[in-house]
DNA sequence: TCGGACATGACAACAATGATGTCATATCCA
DNA sequence: TGGATATGACATCATTGTTGTCATGTCCGA
């Protein structure tokens, strides 16, 4: 077996409690806002990618379109983001952050952030950018293998 | 704001998806055999650092002992784990693997790791090892934060 | 040695979320 | 134009993480 493979598995072994444990830090100041961290990554995806249609969202996000309705009607019904008019499609409409809404996202993002400039001190931000590219390649390859 | 704490934030959107999709492709062979991703966790920490408690593998796997404590049971039913005396603690029983749960595992492992090999082709072996490296820190860093 | 703090298994209930299905209608393409 | 597909709305279910309770066993300090 190659070692390569083994390091592969190790790393895949660390993002489950990663992504468990990284969930419950910004649990507590999403939760006063009445936002969910599933409602939080479709907010991050319309404030940084701009208004889209729900079938859009879950494709980017790999999930359900029907899952992401849901998250889109809480964050409309808290008035964090609304729906336009779809110039390219009559029934598909678009959805867009609010002004409140992106002025959470951006609240949120910034409290995350600052955190987050104290996590894994130790490695140098070349060893960090490494590590983003190995996770992209990565995701994208294990993503490819799940339409097999 | 630091290019460091930006470079982690990305990271940190990346893995969300890449343990979904990950659970994906890993669950058909899973299904096969009755056994869902929590129970293949129980089960690798079982065969992987030997026989202990149900609170001892909540507390590495950083969940709650009610949760694993369903798994265990779970993998019991199907004949994978079994309990053993504790010589030093009454009460508190020790799982292990059975000969069959540890050869159900390994096979499991094995159709893992081949496919893994193909991941992340154009990463070299060095650059791997550094994003493991990353990983461990962030994953240890971001799990003391919660603790906080 | 005793007593209180803590650990453990068993059981229960709940919430978030991913998966799946259906249906009416709109859209798109051959 | 007509059939295939996309979309929103609605519904259901399974997995799993979270939380609480209770009886009993264990452990440590006074």
């Amino acid at each position: 077996m190659s070692e390569r493979g083994a390091t592969v598995y190790e790393i895949l072994r660390h993002v489950r409690p990663l992504v468990l444990n990284s969930a419950r830090v910004v649990e507590a100041s999403l939760r006063a806002d009445g936002v969910s961290v599933g409602m939080r990554a479709v907010l991050e995806m319309l404030a940084e990618q701009g208004p889209m249609t729900v079938p859009d969202i879950a494709d980017r996000l790999d999930l359900a379109r029907q899952g992401i309705q849901r998250h889109v009607n809480d964050l409309a019904g808290l008035g964090w983001v609304e729906s336009r008019i779809n110039p390219a499609h009559r029934r598909s409409v678009l959805i867009a952050t609010t002004p409140a809404g992106a002025e959470l996202f951006a609240r949120i993002r910034e409290g995350e952030l600052s955190r987050l400039d104290r996590m894994a001190a130790e490695c140098t931000s070349e060893e960090i950018t490494t590590a983003l590219r190995v996770l992209a390649a990565l995701s994208r390859d294990v993503r490819a293998e799940v339409r097999t």
